[in-house]
DNA sequence: CAGCTACTTGAGACTGAGTCTCAACACATC
DNA sequence: GATGTGTTGAGACTCAGTCTCAAGTAGCTG
């Protein structure tokens, strides 16, 4: 908890200037689990309207360079921006219906990737591995639609046709 | 080879009306193994100089629909896409240095997956698997770089400060 | 504390990629 | 050939993100 609290330390000990703008991004961003540019830039403004929208891209760009956030690109609308200071490895399912994002760990698939770039003389930066499906509910509902049934509980719409 | 003639197919079957603009953007497509929507673009108008840019991302669109072509985000840039229709699922590396993309298969994932999405009591409809590193040649080139010496090979630029 | 420099910011112009609109066109059907 | 549906080209538009630049702020130095 109170992670913003490791990355305002991080930032400093790097000799990187703790502005009251960038500590307000650093402390919206790390009330997120995940969060689009755009979102956060609202919700940084309904802080202190008075932070521009470049500031919040700035310091989230300034945040990425450092290691401190992750950008996820789950296929449907804009990236999608973790901050994973101190927080475990892991990857992600999402609920293609409603969005819901499950965050898993799997040592067995870490431990096969480096046989992957091994057999062609790669070095290992990084990864992602998405898995896309639906979720318990998300299937209920599509049974129902199948019926002609009453809709469902979409909180987040389109995902392509 | 001339993977476009499935494609065609499979459009007339479905009782798609196979236009010359179509036509021509599927063939240019077909001749890619992975391209970006404004590559294809430029290439399709370099055969035929009147063909619109809208009617470019609509067929497009329309092969995504189909289930022929699909999206992928390599996060540098925007989204490529990889006609898939007749090949063989695979899952991707990329060489941050150069942009080379190796096209790998790994069956023990695939399983994986599936137990992990039943941890979940998600159904699993599709994922992206995607390692990011240093090619051989690029890996050379690092080295010299540290050393200080000539610069290497790079035919794609910037990556991420 | 005044003066200096380097960094950061807000405002707004700008860009690139993709979408939308709509009148003109092409096709198939009758 | 008339009618209706689907497709196209041209260009306006949108959205997310970047860039520019003058003004502001922090951190030193004397
Ligand atoms: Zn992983
Ligand atoms: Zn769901
Ligand atoms: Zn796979
Ligand atoms: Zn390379």
């Amino acid at each position: 908890m109170k992670r913003f609290v490791e990355v305002e330390q991080l930032l400093r000990g790097r000799g990187i200037r703790l502005t009251a703008q960038r500590q307000l991004v650093v402390r919206r961003a790390a009330a997120y689990l995940h969060f689009t540019a755009e979102e956060l830039v609202k919700n940084v403004q309904s802080f202190d309207a008075s932070v521009a929208r470049g500031t919040v891209y700035r310091t989230l760009a300034l945040l990425h360079r450092q290691g401190i956030v992750e950008k996820h690109d789950f296929r449907y609308g804009p990236p999608n921006y973790e901050v994973t200071l101190a927080k475990a490895h892991h990857d992600h399912l999402m609920c293609v219906q409603c969005g819901e994002i499950i965050e898993f760990q799997e040592p067995r698939v870490e431990r096969i990737q480096d046989d992957v770039v091994r057999r062609y003389g790669y070095q290992l930066l990084s990864h992602t591995h998405k898995l896309y499906g639906l979720c318990r509910a998300c299937q209920q509902v599509d049974r129902r639609q199948a019926r002609k049934l009453s809709p469902p509980h979409l909180h987040v719409e389109e995902v392509v046709a």
